[in-house]
DNA sequence: CATGAATGAGTTTTCATTCAT
DNA sequence: CATGAATGAAAACTCATTCAT
């Protein structure tokens, strides 16, 4: 509202346009998401999109990375307030299960895994954001004295896109089942017998 | 050699196009699999496409389909022979890290995955395909006294299918990291009892 | 007529559209001719003209190269009937004065140098066409004694679709006042003084 | 440097468009010059083209025939420093054997050609420079007592853009094969006298 | 059984030009 | 003077599918 300069505008279509692809590549799958329908969902000319994109390509490429740092980055902050392994598990799977491997989010992530095998410089960006992530949960686990806290972060990550995929063919997967065995990941350092560590030894 | 009756010589074509859609859908990846190129790699005539196949998706979904189900038979197969949990998961990634994420095979699990998300039929027969191996492993599991076998099956799966998904982002994720992350979903039972660890031994 | 089974018919839409485009780089020039126009002129889908050829570029060139080649063709023809300096020099400018610059041949042949200048393939092609075309003159002009045959025939073809290139931009170039000027380059054998050539001597 | 006024920007900025131009027509081919290419090329807003010219075919015409004038206006006074009609179209040769018929300046004047057979007002012009150009050599072979100086001049001027047009094509047309030829074309004069040539000389 | 020509709607992308600011 | 967002038509090309032979 109020001022409402042309660029203020164009920026406004642009956003509008990043909204259409975050619903589009979901409902439609990405390589079918096409200049026409972004348009027609933004509710704008059909040049619009390569006037403020490069490519229908670069759009959802900035649009999918958007969603997904936006997602990260909530889990991120919700694990720096757990303070124990299983509570930082407790967080991930509570995300995991908010979805149902069936919805827009789950599918976004499906989507953009599979076109950044296509995508070098998706590949490149989406590459960065698992690492980011998987550093994050490492650094926390290895706070929490969880052993082999890289490979850990990095078995965990892939284990829950792995069953948000899964879940997305049928039921099968609840979170009360799969809970308990994902805890066991985390679970040597607890029921290991106590042995001394040298110190700097790694994990 | 032999007769090469006119049917033979049908089935024959028909072998071929799948043949040409397992090598395509990893290529190009499933929406980008034409006719015209399917034809082509098959060496065929476009149009035999439509008279043997009802669509280019039924004709994608069968070959998909049969190279997974032929894979996951071999897998069922060699875990067949372990004996313990341990041998089990070896095996298990034995056929993970044969592949890199980005090679063909891969690929067209990925492309599968993502293709059932918007195909009924293809979700349907792909999920019956994981089920089954779900149900397999989880009775080799049960066999082996691991506890809540069903779910620890289902994660096991979902977990390698993640891995794989990763392994194609990048480097980062090698068998000797992720093999005793991945043990520790099998051991409960036996870290759960206090033992002794010998030094240098990997947790 | 007659027969007329598909594979006919299909070579005679590929006819039709050769001829479209021979019409249509003079009129609309070499950039400006589309798909659309190609396949309304041809009275054909548009979908057509990429099933019979590999791009629009592709038929361009296969049309002009093939109209090229059929009139230097005919000018080596009428030239194998000269027996002076003189006469082949007739022969050329009559045919060049067949043409006004605006003309359509005239048009056809300068929208193809030009575009030979963006187009490697087209640039090959030709280079040869002109090539064959300069050796066949110079062999005419080496064997009526016109010293220095090759430069001679290379100058003399230059010279002619220069004056081609120049009559496009208005009148100023007229048949009776260029030919003796032409003459002179094949003169020097008569102008100079007589003297005694070694065999075999290049001039 | 001083005052900087809105109005001295405002040349500035028409300038750089033209310079522009310059540059990107023998890049792209002419019409392949964007508006948004040249102005990115510029380093103005898109707008501005439309604001200095009434059209993108207005701005290539202005900038192809200003570089057209300048270059033939060096050749002009070059030529002014000639004696003899050798000395003339040794100039004339240096100036075309400058480009190798794919340089900037060759293709920019091959496309203005071409443009000029689509662009009335564009045709006039050329045609104006043209003519200037062959009354001024017509004016010099003239006074150099070369017979038909006029007619002489059209194909001298003709014989060199077709050999630029050819060169475009490829190797095959060196300086010194050609040279000698095209002295030919003011020759009789001198060769009608017979002469001594000494060994070596080149005829 | 198989062919391969044809269709026509689909795709992404580029464009000159306009115009409100 | 200049900006830069927007328009809508047009570009080349691809596609699954049909069908006469």
């Amino acid at each position: 509202m109020a001022a409402s300069t042309t660029a203020e505008r164009g920026r406004e279509v642009r956003r509008r346009l990043l909204a259409a692809a975050v619903e589009l590549i979901p409902e439609r799958g990405w390589t079918a998401v096409s200049t026409r329908v972004l348009a027609e969902r933004a509710g704008v000319a059909s040049g619009v999109v390569h006037y403020h994109f490069a490519s229908v390509q670069a759009l959802l490429a900035e649009a999918a990375l958007e969603v997904m740092r936006g997602l990260i980055d909530q889990i991120g902050l919700a694990l720096r307030h757990s303070r124990t392994p299983g509570g930082a598990l407790e967080v991930m799977v509570g995300f995991l299960f908010d979805y149902d491997g069936r919805d827009a989010t789950s599918l976004l992530f499906a989507e953009t895994y599979l076109a950044a095998t296509r995508d070098g410089d998706l590949r490149a960006s989406l590459s960065q954001i698992i690492d980011q992530f998987r550093h994050m949960l490492a650094d926390l686990l290895a706070a929490q004295h969880v052993p082999a806290p890289e490979a850990t972060a990095a078995v965990l990550a892939a284990a829950v896109d792995g069953i948000m995929l899964h879940r997305g063919l049928g039921p099968g997967l609840d979170a009360s089942d799969v809970t308990p065995v994902l805890h066991r990941l985390l679970a040597p350092a607890e029921h290991a017998r106590p042995r001394t560590r040298k110190a700097g030894e790694t994990p």
